[in-house]
Order: C-alpha cells, then sequence, then structure tokens
DNA sequence: ACAACTGTACTAATTCATATAGTACAGTTG
DNA sequence: CAACTGTACTATATGAATTAGTACAGTTGT
C-alpha cells in the first residue's frame, strides 16, 4: 500500500501524505474507501504509531480523508478537488525546472518530447 | 551576490551551491570569476563561516570552483560543464511533475504553452 | 457485557543533520 | 610584517523528526 523510504530526507510522515494524494489522482483510491488504521500501519511499515497519526491528521486536517472516531479513516468526498488543487499550485515549480534545464543545454524540442511521452504513457494506462 | 533563507528547510550550504550553479548557468559567473572569501562571505549573509566553507568545500569537490589556500576561490574552467551534467540529471523530475500535473487535470497544450513562454523569455533575455 | 478493534491526546526521550563557536595552522599579498 | 586567504579540528547548540509509553473514548461483533 505504502512505501516508505527511511533514509530519504523527507519526512515519513510527507511520504504518507503525498502517496495518498498520489493514489487518489490515480483512482487507486477513492471516495469511501478505508485506509489501514493507524496501529496496523505501523505495524506494517515499522514505524512508530505516532508518525502515521500525524499524516492522518494532516490529512484530516486538508480534508482528504474523514477521520472516524472507532471507525477509521476514509477517503473524503473533496479528496480529488483538494488534491488536485494542490497540484496546480506546482506549475511554477514546473517552471522553474524547465528554466533550469533550458539553462542546461536541454533543447526545446527534447523537453516537449518529455511531455508528449508522459502524456502518451498515460493514456496508454488507462 | 547571494540570497539566503534561512527558515526554509533547505540547508542554507546547499542554497550556497544551488546560487553558485545558477550564476554559472546564466552566465553571471565565468570562468576565473572570485567568489568572496569564506570570511567575508560569513559576515555578509550573517552565516558562521563553517558554513560557508562547507558549501565551498562542496563546490571544490564537484570541481565547479578552484581553491587556492591563500588567495581564494575562482570559478574554473570546467564549471559550465558540471554543473549542464548535473542539470540533465534533472529530466526524471521533470517527468515525475508533468505526471503530478497531468493527474491534476492540467493539460498537455497548458503544459507546452508553459515550456514555450520560458523558452520566449530566455531569449527575450539574452 | 465483553474483547478487540478504532482514533485521539499527551509527555518524555532520542536521534540526526544543520549550524554555531572557538581555536589553530599555513600560504599569499602588498 | 600586517592583513588577508583557505583549511582542519573539536566541542556545543539547535530544532525537526521520530520513538516510546501511557491513557482516554467511541465502535464493532459476539
Amino acid at each position: 500500500m505504502f512505501v516508505i523510504d527511511v533514509m530519504s530526507r523527507v519526512p515519513v510522515y510527507e511520504q504518507i501524505i503525498k502517496q495518498v494524494e498520489e493514489q487518489v489522482l490515480t483512482g487507486i483510491l477513492k471516495e469511501g474507501d478505508k485506509l489501514p488504521s493507524v496501529r496496523s500501519l505501523s505495524v506494517k511499515l515499522s514505524i512508530n504509531p505516532n508518525t502515521i497519526q500525524k499524516a492522518y491528521t494532516e490529512l484530516d486536517r486538508r480534508q482528504m480523508i474523514i477521520t472516524v472516531p472507532g471507525k477509521g479513516s476514509f477517503i473524503s468526498q473533496k479528496a480529488v478537488e483538494v488534491v488536485g488543487a494542490s497540484s496546480r499550485e506546482k506549475l511554477p515549480e514546473l517552471t522553474k525546472i524547465i528554466r533550469a534545464l533550458a539553462l542546461a543545454g536541454v533543447t526545446r524540442d527534447e523537453i516537449i518530447r518529455n511531455v508528449n511521452e508522459v502524456f502518451e504513457d498515460m493514456e496508454g494506462e488507462e
């Protein structure tokens, strides 16, 4: 369900958040789907429960999931909308990377080819 | 010369390295240019000299600069080549961001428009 | 009612990279 | 010789991330 790299400089709780977002976007996780419980996931990943809880608390704050005490945490109805909006905020980041690549001598055609490849790959997956 | 954000999660020494790389790529820094001395830069930026030294040591290890004990640190002849090569390694990162944007509903046209804008802006600057 | 699950809250301790502080040594410049 | 340059080293401090442990409360199924 989740793959954690404990050596990464990205905090574990952020890795979890990111992977939930990705799986919501790709449709792996849909509205109403239940996330693993804090305790069970902590066992599966060999991560302290508090770290998992931190991720879940943040996901709940963003309204990506709805947590019901005693029942569990579930993907919210607004999840796709929320993560879609936050992803759009990455457009400036895209611009920065393109600039860096361009300065390094990567051509416009090369980048556009890359863009097209990504879209074609994704259409192939659907 | 350098702008440091001490609140950033990116370490100060990495910020310095990044800005030297950028300035080499944009031509602000050219072969033979002298970097500020470790001590003077530490005063300018109000950063501990050891932090500056860490950045310079790493730049030297990458052969971006050549340091001459007693004289100073200078942009190397290989600098553009080195930073260009490392920037190319960011192509996979570009792919990841494009995927995320695409999943979030950003269209192919929208992204390609962004690519073209960046290149047109850069041509305007030259 | 009870056992086994669920989320939540809280304090304390630990770990680690980053950054700071201070000192010392050696080469260069004018 | 004074004032600069880079380098090396140890010790300390800081703060985020993580771990550890405990406790409380709601839900589920038998």
